[in-house]
DNA sequence: CGTTGTTCGGCCTTAGGCGT
DNA sequence: ACGCCTAAGGCCGAACAACG
């Protein structure tokens, strides 16, 4: 795929996206979002962020794709976002905990590059599945900070019910958009903000990507799963 | 007082490195 | 080639909490 190939199948994304917004009633801010409104069970998620546009200037960009249920399991769209949210209350509230949630350990590894934080916090983000009580409390400040800048983006979502699977429409979505939005190892188009913070990620994946992922952003883009993207997106009654 | 939402320790898959 | 090991990426789900 050459660069204007890419571009036309960009263009055509977005489109996809524009109507898929208007299915859902707009962007939602996951700040203010909680399990009693309306979601599908399955689906792909969309982020964006404040300041990122593609390269019209007014098109907000997307800067993470993501699903949920590629294997076995009854999890759902709505238990995977409020991962990425964090905590409401519990004993450290507006915390959150990235080691449940890969976006939220990409957020907060930048953070901790661009800020001044404790040593100790430093040396214990993102090391290991688990961690203490005393080595979340010093992690807590990172996790309001990520809580408030994951909390701040915009999302749309796809309502995608297939069967758990990694060949599931969910899985093709999610990779062929990545896939598709990447830079990493091509020309650029629709880069990331000097200002992006995912410039500070300790990941190059992210940083060439312009995206908050890693997989797929090596993988060549195809137009194929646009076809089964719009087939959702049309499948999506208007509010 | 059952249902729905939240929390958080852990699990699964894959890629890469290295010895055989 | 093959198998073992480890780390990284990304998501799971049981138990707890809250709410109508």
């Amino acid at each position: 795929m050459d660069l204007a190939e890419r571009l036309l199948a960009l263009d055509e994304f977005y489109g996809q996206l524009q109507l898929l917004e208007r299915a859902v009633g707009g962007k939602r801010i996951l700040s203010e979002c909680d399990g009693r409104m309306k979601w599908p069970r399955r689906g792909v998620y969309f982020f964006f962020e404040d300041g990122e546009f593609r390269d019209d200037g007014v098109t907000p960009r997307v800067v993470r794709v993501g699903t949920h249920a590629l294997r076995p399991s009854k999890s759902t769209l709505w238990g995977r976002l409020s991962q990425h949210k964090g905590n409401v209350g519990g004993s450290m509230p507006g915390g959150g905990n990235h080691r449940g949630s890969i976006f939220r350990l990409h957020v907060g590894t930048a953070l901790l590059t661009a800020g001044d934080w404790p040593e100790a916090v430093r040396l214990s983000w993102g090391f290991g599945n688990t961690a203490k009580g005393v080595v979340r409390e010093g992690e807590y400040p990172v996790e309001v900070a990520v809580s408030q800048r994951v909390g701040s983006m915009p999302f749309l979502w796809v309502d995608v019910d297939d069967e758990p699977d990694y060949g599931s429409d969910r899985g093709v979505i999610e990779s062929g958009a990545i896939a598709l939005l990447s830079n990493a190892g091509r020309p650029a188009i629709d880069p990331p903000a000097s200002s992006w913070l995912g410039q500070l990620a300790n990941r190059e994946a992210i940083r060439t990507s312009g995206l908050w992922n890693v997989e797929h952003v090596q993988s060549s883009p195809s137009v194929g799963f646009l076809d089964v993207f719009s087939r959702h997106v049309g499948a999506m009654a208007p509010e």
